[in-house]
DNA sequence: CACTAATCGAGACGGTACGTCGCGTCTTGTG
DNA sequence: CACAAGACGCGACGTACCGTCTCGATTAGTG
């Protein structure tokens, strides 16, 4: 006894074909790749995956939720390792976060992709979400960095982390091609170096 | 002598009339005003500068331009003064970056003005020409400071432009209402530190 | 022995709740009455008749059958007494040929079915039945009207069956609300002067 | 002058290209020969006339009324002189009733039509008016009759149609194929017969 | 008492059509 | 030429209905 509601939630109807949703989310990668965010119609991605529009519809509330997890899928910070000396951290995350952005299918949704956020608030909590895990990873790391007598005291985890993302931002959306390896490690040293004490 | 180029342009055929412009730039922030982005369709703007949908393509090649010029006229580095102290003047390209684009205007035009950019290569010039003044204030006011001892000589006016406006950029996309005056002051700081030799 | 295969097929299984059979022909006939033809829909009576769609079709190949069923159950002839002289009996058959039809739940799905009837064979076959006991009962009165000098002799019971319906049809398609007891009473005395030798 | 009115609304806009407005009509009526009812789609008709939906929309207010102008184009009475004897006028009516409701385009057209009758007011009203000149020219060749004697003095010309077009109708619709030459006579005799004083 | 087989509810599935909207172009008549 | 008006081709949108299917859970009769 206990799950009543769970057993009957998980077994009323015909249950999703697992594959489908697969389908749709390979579809946007493909489409996003292929022809840019204007390429990603509903229609198209449907076709695409084999399936119809109302498979989709049945799965996400609208398109860009489904761009959104196609493109950005599980944590930012799945592949984040802070625990070397702050610069190195830091270029950690300055390049985590460049890579995540600027991979061709994320540079392809992006713009689209914050273009709608305004229009559906569901859409933009899910995409902050997604900083979440690197949000509370920086800030432990800056409270040992002020512990250790590296950074100042009134340092920010969120204001460093807006930094960071706003510049791969900047970078993407105005002037994209110039964010390589030297532009990293030079926003990294500019970030160390606003919180040294 | 001297404008027989503009005199054969203008002296052919009837002459544009000057007001449906300036109606049309009023009705798209107008329309940004009430609608948001979404409101803004050429139908209505048409409609609401009490013109029509060719005189608006005889004067713009698209919609976003026509945007664009209605939400961010002019140069952004109009009312920029620099000349006291080098947090001062950084304090004041933040906030006048962050006033530019989080006017009530601007907030609205930018996200869907930023996803359409990479559809027309000009508007993304014409985006980049906003900036060129503040650019080449920021540099002259950098060297200065260098030459000062008050900035490291590497200091690049670029990425210190890039990190104002990607900050800018990620507060209003990701955390817009956070953006007071207490966030420019700490921003402004941070970057005023991360300069310093 | 006798009904081995009633006892066979009716044994199988799970046997059909005789409530849901009764609760769809509801069903579809509250809903004929209360939004149209366009108002029956396959879920919408699954769900106002507290069933699925599934039982539905385990019961009737397709919507229409049970519409048809549910508008036009039994036998058209039910209650037709024919006997009295041959004006009498003709106002019988038109006015029965009426109320059937043009009862509310009638003449909301005479119409689409008759539509419907092009792409169903089965159903066209449903719906002649339905006039069998009519066409016989009418053809014998004729017959005896013949022999009594009533009628002429080439009089058919099929053209003055489809007269009588056809007038019915062409009622209620085109002008309804006109075939009150007089419209009733001058179509039948039309029909009786036809048959005069 | 006096005709301002006329000429405003002549004169606004870009004027509707006549030659779309054929191509739809003959696309429906194409359509309905190939396939029947169920093939006549908006998006169809749009493809087949080498135009779009919009297009269409602008013309008519739904399919049912493009399908019905162009199943029964012009009024039905076109080429119905009536002036003979009552036995061949009647006839006359009947076969030309026969001929336009049970061509190709008009038997594959009808059902459907008549069914849709119930949702668009408008649509009924187009439908009758295509029988006014049948009637009028109906009743007037009844009151001669009358005058010659040929007709009894309560014979209605509503009536007599209604009989003529149900028949037809009932034939159509139930029992296709048996509404041949022989049937219009035996028809025709009956309406005559039902018409002697 | 298990076993079998059809039913029941719920709801996903592929397919197809709907009517609307926006874009950017075009074609008129009138200044 | 510009201008108002509005039709044009194009293509996407989100919804609705159809008839089928796949589940897990009943609900009889049978072995």
């Amino acid at each position: 006894m206990g799950n009543d509601i769970d057993e009957v939630v998980r077994g009323a109807g015909r249950p999703r074909d697992p594959r489908i949703e697969q389908a749709l989310l390979a579809a946007v990668r493909d489409l996003l790749t292929e022809g840019g965010y204007a390429a990603v119609t509903v229609a198209a991605v449907a076709d695409r995956a084999g399936t119809t529009k109302a498979a989709l519809y049945r799965r996400w509330p609208a398109l860009p939720h489904l761009i959104h997890e196609a493109a950005f899928p599980g944590e930012l910070a799945q592949d984040l390792v802070l625990g070397a000396d702050l610069a190195t951290d830091l270029t950690g995350v300055v390049r985590g976060t460049r890579d995540t952005l600027c991979s061709p299918i994320g540079a392809a949704a992006l713009p689209g992709l914050l273009a709608e956020v305004g229009a559906w608030p569901d859409l933009h909590a899910a995409m902050m979400r997604r900083f979440g895990g690197v949000f509370a990873a920086l800030e432990d790391r800056l409270q040992k960095a002020v512990r250790d007598g590296d950074a100042h005291s009134e340092a920010r985890a969120d204001d460093v982390l807006r930094l960071a993302i706003g510049a791969v931002l900047a970078g993407l959306l105005l002037t994209p091609g110039e964010l390589d390896d030297a532009w990293v490690d030079r926003i990294s040293a500019t970030l160390t170096r606003s919180l040294r004490p």
